[in-house]
DNA sequence: TCGTGTCTATGCTGAAATCGCAACAAAAAC
DNA sequence: GTTTTTGTTGCGATTTCAGCATAGACACGA
């Protein structure tokens, strides 16, 4: 009952090369070898699919039928076992890589372009969207790797401490706090935020901090996204708080950004994977690529 | 090297039954072979394609990659062969035939009548042309069977001898002769004889049995087909000698068919097919048949 | 006509793959 | 905590498979 491919692809080889002895040599082993494959073949089959005398190999009328087929199915399934026996060796192949915003703009293109380099026409497809959704696309398999933010244990998920960066308060060089060298979280009572998101990590490290020192927000303006609210900064609409990696230093003039003490408050980004799974050479060599250049 | 198709059949099998208990019942084997089998793929390979636990057994991303393509192809692999196992147990197929339009049109029907009823689905693909390319048709392997007059030997062609008819006078009920009860060689010299195209064996025949006489042809008309040849007696053109076959007794109004002695020659039919090449099952159930019915 | 070279087939032997049983281990369900 | 379910492993037995040496068939050239 099983399906006897060695001898289909001897029939194949055979059949292409006209005789037994040059498809032994072609496929790396003796010509006695072939002529038991087919004999096992078609005894299985129950009829001839080569005419052979020792001068001729040639297809019978059922064999001509069968080789286009034959041949087919040996070439997708050589193709289709070398790509992955390539995909194991060179950590070739593409995945999917689940993202916060933050992070899609600020390390993560220095790791992507030393990724191309050492893995050149592996494709990253990459999702970027909010730390929840991070994690649930990690969940249901939709990406492999993703980087975010610790959020709700989760039995399923494995996470990699990656980097921490403080949370920093963001003004135009006008605003009264903008000469300070560093700002407390009290100082917030008098800053005009503009918010992002609640679904943000982000939003809830802020709103912990403020209702601790009974901080109402008086900011009308919430964002979805931590560079539309720089925009907004930059164009004097009010200040935020976000993340140090959201705006480099001088990147943007007229915008300043000041450290925020008292206490300093770190957003932990890290990787996560589920557990149990394994990753696709391709997505590990990504992996293993990223911790070290956060390392 | 090679090529572990089993082990791709074990991974399509577990993953579309999500388990390896399940596709064990489904393949007929334990539990265990499937183990092992999965085992040794993955280590040749070199990465893992299903993630298990006692409890789940889930698709790694190499593993989902890889599912449609292996799916396809153990799905074309398993068709294929069921087909060619099905053509060798129940002489299911098709195959192309070689006959001279005379057998054609009179045997031949019945037979393939018969055929359709013991293996129906079957389909004979008929090429009727002259007896020369019949036996060039067997030869080059565009027919496996061919039916037709015996010719210049050949090493490549085995000939089976299947059955042997007179050659016949046929004219109109006016014609002087039409009243007799046989007629022989020597009274064609009155005949005006409508001849075939000298490329038949009939015409040959015919031409040997004249020339003996120091007969030379009077008619004026050459025809391709004996069909035709008949056509023109009918309308009252001329004469003609022909296999008894062409036209059973009476079967025209008007048409008389006349023995032709002295002496009686015969057309052997035989049954043409390639020495040392394997017929179908389609084609072995024909011949088989064929020989019986002519028997 | 008789070698002679070139093929495929076969007898035999040893090695390797494969399988199944039974015991084991892990994880969920009760 | 115990039971059930399910994949894994150790081990022995069987089957399969490859390779060597050689036989046998056929074509071609002398």
């Amino acid at each position: 009952m099983k399906i006897d491919f060695d001898g289909i692809q001897a029939f194949v080889v055979i059949a292409e090369l006209g005789g037994f002895s040059k498809a032994a040599e072609h496929l790396h082993v003796t010509q006695t070898a072939l002529t038991r494959r087919v004999q096992k073949l078609e005894s299985y089959l129950g009829l001839r699919l080569l005419d052979r005398t020792t001068r001729y190999v040639e297809l019978t009328a059922v064999g001509r039928e069968f080789l286009p087929q034959a041949k087919a199915i040996v070439g997708e399934m050589t193709l289709a076992v070398g790509r992955l026996k390539d995909m194991s060796k060179h950590a070739r192949g593409s995945f999917t890589l689940a993202c916060v915003p933050t992070m899609a703009s600020h390390v993560l293109p220095a790791v992507i372009r030393r990724y191309m380099q050492s893995h050149p026409g592996n494709r990253v497809r990459l999702i970027d969207t909010s730390a929840f959704e991070v994690r649930d696309a990690v969940l249901h398999g939709q990406a492999e790797i993703g980087i975010g933010i610790p959020t709700e244990r989760h039995p399923e998920i494995l996470e990699t401490p990656l980097l921490e960066e403080p949370l920093m308060f963001f003004c135009r060089k006008e605003h009264p706090l903008s000469d300070r060298t560093s700002v407390t979280w009290s100082d917030m009572r008098e800053a005009e935020l503009i918010v992002v998101s609640s679904m943000t990590a982000t939003r809830v490290f802020m709103d912990y901090q403020l209702a601790k020192r009974g901080i109402s927000l008086s900011g009308a303006y919430e964002v979805q996204h931590h560079a539309t609210a720089i925009s907004l900064v930059a164009a004097g609409v009010g200040t935020a708080i976000l993340p140090a990696s959201t705006l480099e230093e001088g990147a943007r003039p007229g915008v300043c950004r000041i450290p925020l003490v008292s206490p300093v408050v770190k957003r932990k980004i890290t990787l996560l994977r589920r557990k149990n799974s394994t990753l696709s050479p391709a997505a590990n060599a990504f992996f293993e690529l990223l911790r070290a250049h956060t390392a």
